[in-house]
DNA sequence: GCAGACTTGGAAACCGCTTTCCTGGGAGGT
DNA sequence: ACCTCCCAGGAAAGCGGTTTCCAAGTCTGC
């Protein structure tokens, strides 16, 4: 492996000014002894080794994602909104899944500090366990001790800076919306307990109705994916309209009344939450809260790299989106 | 931030003793010792520098994945099947997306090098042109030179390890099976001419329906992606089928005849390519050549981190599976 | 033509950890 | 008891850069 000082003997000049042409320096280096520099670690095939120079500057370029999964494109237009984000500063980034576990949440974290990358964005929603919340925590204000910047997508239980979507009023809004339509028996595909954005989707929907005075939904836990939401689907008692937490367990809901030879929204109306990007190849096109995935990774990688001194908390609205997968009652 | 010597001083001991305590060393550390060590490390929050110990160690436990676009769920399950295997392994994973632009492919390459990772894995299609190639060559034999593994899904182009699925045959077996249905009159949706996978299938259909004495279908080129399906779909002329060459341009291909009124697999068939996840939930079902994605990417970061003095490409076969999406023709 | 302010190049300390090499002491053999 | 061998522990030399601190020029202004 060719190393700088191999480039500086073949260039005839010293290590701090090889070190200071080929990598930004304050410094001036004369015309001269720059073109010899730059030269050698042509010839030579230099690459700075990034280890050395991130221990030597005490700063690396690299930035955390962790997420739950990648292959959900909830957490893909996250990711990739926070990728880009992080091009565009130049900064590499280091992606884990963690496919909700939270231990290897948490080993993550302890793993990025290790890294002693920039920035650590945690991507998803928190649980509502407060043991593992606070070790989480306790790695996460390590890590910031330690001069790491750190955000969250999520829910602010971090004490970090923090890019809330709305869940509760998104589901609530959502909720009234569908109470227009003149829906009132509803079953909601709620996800887990334990998961707080979808407790919190499921409570504002629950509230919602109950304050338009509508009878209490039918609420049906399960996994917070395509699969649960196809398993949720199948027990759903007798209603109009069925709400499932997210649009991934919409989608599998949509499977599921199709193999049952269900019509939606004719037989009943479904609705998610998120507005993935695949919704617009999906039938019926499916009723959501819009959330803006990309805006929302890009901007938690900004703040976690921002000053930050006092926690910043940003609350993202949600907006209704109707569309044809549910249906006005007469 | 805690090192390793503010570790040693509380504990009493060398640095050495406690490097071997807290980091997997060979040599042994007496009982009394060693807990004195692991307390103080406990107390302080140590964190070891992961940058020091590369530089010190002179390799990482890093790996680089560098794929197109993560929120293309083809992408996204070869990197998450890679992503599985470096997590068995205990490595970290680098992800680099380049958006399809090669020199942004090049750069990540450089970088990964500079980072002095275990292992990159190049995720995609190659493309035609040699003296882009030649660089991405040029570079991953200097990364190699170092003592660096690469593996790439994709074409064997590179000059290393490569998980090659068979792009030709799978789509000549898919016009066959096809033609067998008793389609006569083709559209290929073709991607970009540049692109070998998407040349490859191409070609692979095209052949084949000549092998069968078959007219020769009209080749639309356009955007490997969904939307590049979508345009193309809304050239194709007077056609029974139309093969796109993979499966979210077909999806794009589905949503162009569905708003333009035309039924598939009625009024036309569609086929797609890869079998991404995501299919099943696609009205109707698509007709696709299968490819084991998951176990590409997680086979490809096994190549890159086995030995592998020869180079090895391994050839993927894929699988028709015919769905509602075509017909058969009277 | 010369003092003083700038600029440019180099020597060397340092970043935090690993690992070689050395030392002292205890175990085992006779 | 004595000698050898082995082993735990520590000192110190790197790993490959960055950056501070000096020294030696180079300009500028009078």
């Amino acid at each position: 492996m060719v190393t700088l000082e191999d480039v500086a003997k073949q260039a005839g000049v010293s290590l701090a000014t090889a070190s200071r042409v080929l990598n930004g320096s304050t410094r001036q280096v004369g015309a001269a002894l720059r073109a010899r520099v730059e030269q050698a670690a042509d010839e030579l095939g230099y690459r700075a080794n990034i280890a050395a120079q991130t221990l030597a500057r005490g700063a690396s370029n690299v930035i955390g994602i962790v997420v739950h999964d990648l292959t959900d494109p909830y957490f893909a237009a996250l990711a990739d909104g926070a990728m880009r984000a992080a091009a565009t500063e130049g900064l590499l980034v280091m992606v884990g899944t963690t496919h909700r576990d939270p231990e290897q949440e948490l080993a993550y974290v302890a793993t990025l500090n290790a890294q002693r990358v920039r920035a650590v964005l945690l991507v998803g929603s928190r649980v509502a366990d407060p043991a593992v919340t606070g070790l989480l925590r306790d790695e996460l204000a390590r890590y910031q001790a330690g001069g790491g910047r750190a955000a969250c997508v999520g829910q602010d239980l971090l004490g970090v800076d923090t890019v809330a979507p709305a869940n509760r009023q998104g589901a609530a809004e959502l909720a009234r919306a569908l109470a227009d339509l003149g829906h009132t028996r509803f079953a909601v595909l709620a996800g887990p307990p334990h998961l707080v954005t979808a407790a919190d989707r499921c409570a504002g929907f629950v509230e919602a109705l109950e304050e338009l005075g509508l009878p209490a939904p039918q609420v049906i836990h399960g996994p917070f994916d395509r699969d649960g939401g196809y398993a949720a689907a199948s027990q759903a008692g007798d209603v109009t309209c069925v709400f499932a937490v997210n649009d991934v367990m919409a989608v599998g809901a949509l499977a599921a009344y199709r193999e049952r030879g269900v019509r939606v929204p004719d037989d009943v109306s479904v609705a998610g939450f998120d507005d993935i990007v695949t919704l617009r190849d999906h039938v019926p096109a499916l009723t959501t809260v819009r959330l803006p995935l990309k805006d929302m990774g890009a901007r938690a990688l900004e703040l976690a790299l921002g000053e930050g001194d006092p926690v910043v908390v940003e609350q993202v609205a949600g907006e209704v989106v109707l569309r044809e997968s549910v249906r006005r009652m007469t």
